[in-house]
DNA sequence: ACACAAGTAC
DNA sequence: GTACTTGTGT
């Protein structure tokens, strides 16, 4: 993942406030994984909301400096800002979007590190860290506005698609339903309110990876598009942070990816990089044809006489019955052609063509 | 207004439904212009939702014949459709939108019988009856769609602007928030529940007219856009049918009014009538002058354009291509044939078809 | 009023 | 994938 160019002021404010550390208590209680987590929770001291600066931790037999983002402020209150510098921390925190063919319903560029996709569409995120301790991590995303004038705004659902009624809120429990970023993955905690006036995000514990591998998959979900209207996110770009966390919300780990939630994904991913290099001043000679030649290779069966069932809307009465008395005409013709050597099946198929104009199904 | 030249079929189902009955006894007890229509209703016989046709009824010093929009058909049932005919009745009902300087934030077209104006703009609408019986009577104000394929769907808000938190919302009762049509009226009642699956319509009592003049003036307004999305308008047009009415809801008069609430209305209305006189020329080379009020697609019950879904078991990939393809070219020809004046049901069809011949369903 | 943005139909 | 629709910012 590129290097993130933002300018935008940031703050170590990544900590777990004490709102979101009580809700880890009532939710994550029977989710084994997070068992640590809940124990060190509730006996942790740093309940401020403040980061220890530089302070040492001692993760599995390696001793880490824990730092914040940014060295330089040290914010007296918390800030509505977070951060959203690139910071691969102790364990070279990496987020990956692997390449895409043009089959997915999203798809990544590489020069903007944006993933652009469609509204409710999965996509894929690669976790990679080194030198994994023992104790438990955990990935927290958290959903941001990129533009600095609305990076204080925190990111919420639109009405609509907030409301309990939405195909997308089947079965999706209260809480979770005003988080536009959704984890599949059944650890997934949804921490903050909007009732609150709460930044909302989404953590899950860092899986294992699967042997022979490196990294670890989630699959995200975004369920509003960057156009919903106000409280939704107005058109407004926005990006994901993606932080590795310890147990007490630490931030070890750091990165950015840009998110565009929109209906045509492909078309807006090609303007924004035309305007990003029209910008940049790097003419890009670099043509790409697009074949889009697909056609279908048309397997000719030997005998072309299976039943197919065909369910069709035809507008206007007689039009139906036309289309009835052609196919009756069609499986006529070819059973009067077969006679007694293979015609038995257009017979049958006449007689159910039969009934259907006999019987006037067609009210 | 131009004349309505509509040939679609149209039932008498403009009668107050008991639940209407009720909810008006309920909402308008202390209303003291229409406590007549309560005591009339409530003593009401016609309650089981039918016309009694060519009733014969004393207004004032004159005999009318209180006929239904259409005396061709009795339904055996109450019909969803909504008829919008023209019917200027026995009291000669006129509504009049006047026309207005540019300042005005609403467009009337008049070869269109179409308004233009934003959201939450409140507009004058003009009501003119002659010879005024001393009897009760009233506006009804109900939006339906204009296209057939959608004008059995009752017209509701979308679910952002039917929200409780909605500015437009300030101080608006429950029962109100549902319609997208209000008046300024303080005697208006609105009748119909989304909840409860019905047609929704505001109602006021026919004020007398200032002295000097003969017609009545009444401000509207429409708290959401056709663009607003399910179970809002979706893009789909309206027209809003006026009628009036005696206490008992016998429709003395009808007349219609296109609308469109967009961002845009300048803009809006000249692209529509530009397309307008578009088609109106090409079709008739050597008409011009006669016609000035276009036809209305409507739907139409003596008109062969319903769907009609067939299953049906046809032996033969090739075949079963064959009758996808004659249901296509049957489809098309009518699509062609009808063109955008009731062509779309077709097109519709069409895609359906289009889709079972695309994709390998025929497996 | 114009030009752009972004969802949708074809 | 193209073109149109329609809201929004300037
Ligand atoms: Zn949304
Ligand atoms: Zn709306």
């Amino acid at each position: 993942m590129n290097k993130c160019e933002s300018e935008v002021m940031s703050f170590p404010s990544d900590i777990l406030s004490q709102e979101e550390q009580d809700e880890i208590l009532r939710e994550i209680s029977d989710i084994p994984d997070v068992n640590e987590m809940v124990h060190i929770l509730s006996n942790n001291s740093n309940i401020n909301g403040e980061n220890d600066f530089n302070e040492e931790k001692e993760y599995k037999d390696k001793i880490v400096i824990v730092v914040p983002a940014n060295e330089h402020s040290i914010p007296p209150i918390i800030s509505n800002i977070l951060s959203n510098e690139e910071y691969p921390g102790p364990f070279e925190f990496e987020v990956d979007i692997c390449p895409n063919g043009s089959k997915n319903p999203w798809v990544y560029s590489p020069p903007l590190n944006k993933i652009f996709m469609d509204m409710n569409s999965p996509f894929p995120v690669d976790f990679k860290i080194k030198n994994r301790p023992q104790n438990s991590l955990f990935i927290r995303v958290t959903p941001v506005y990129s533009l600095p004038q609305h990076s204080q705004d925190f990111v919420y659902r639109c009405i609509n698609h907030e409301h309990p009624m939405e195909t997308s809120n089947r079965n999706v429990k209260e809480n979770v339903r005003q988080h536009i970023i959704r984890c599949s993955n059944s650890s997934a905690i949804y921490l903050g309110d909007k009732e609150k006036s709460q930044r909302l995000s989404v953590a899950i514990p860092l899986s294992l990876p699967q042997s022979g591998t490196e990294s670890v998959r989630e699959m995200f979900q975004f369920v509003c598009k960057n156009s919903c209207p106000t409280p939704g996110m107005n058109r407004r770009p926005i990006e994901a942070i993606f932080t590795l966390e310890d147990v007490s919300g630490h931030v070890l780990g750091r990165q950015t990816l840009r998110v565009r939630i929109c209906s045509c994904p492909k078309r807006d991913k090609e303007k924004e990089e035309k305007e990003h290099s029209d910008n940049t001043r790097l003419p890009r000679g670099k043509k790409r044809k697009v074949e889009k030649s697909e056609k279908k290779p048309v397997a000719s069966s030997d005998v072309d006489n299976k039943e197919y069932k065909l369910t069709l809307n035809i507008v206007g009465k007689h039009n139906a019955q036309q289309v009835l008395k052609y196919s009756h005409d069609l499986m006529a013709g070819e059973y009067i052609r077969h006679g007694s050597n293979g015609g038995e099946v257009y017979k049958n198929c006449l007689n159910g063509i039969n009934n259907l104009m006999i019987f006037p199904t067609l009210k």
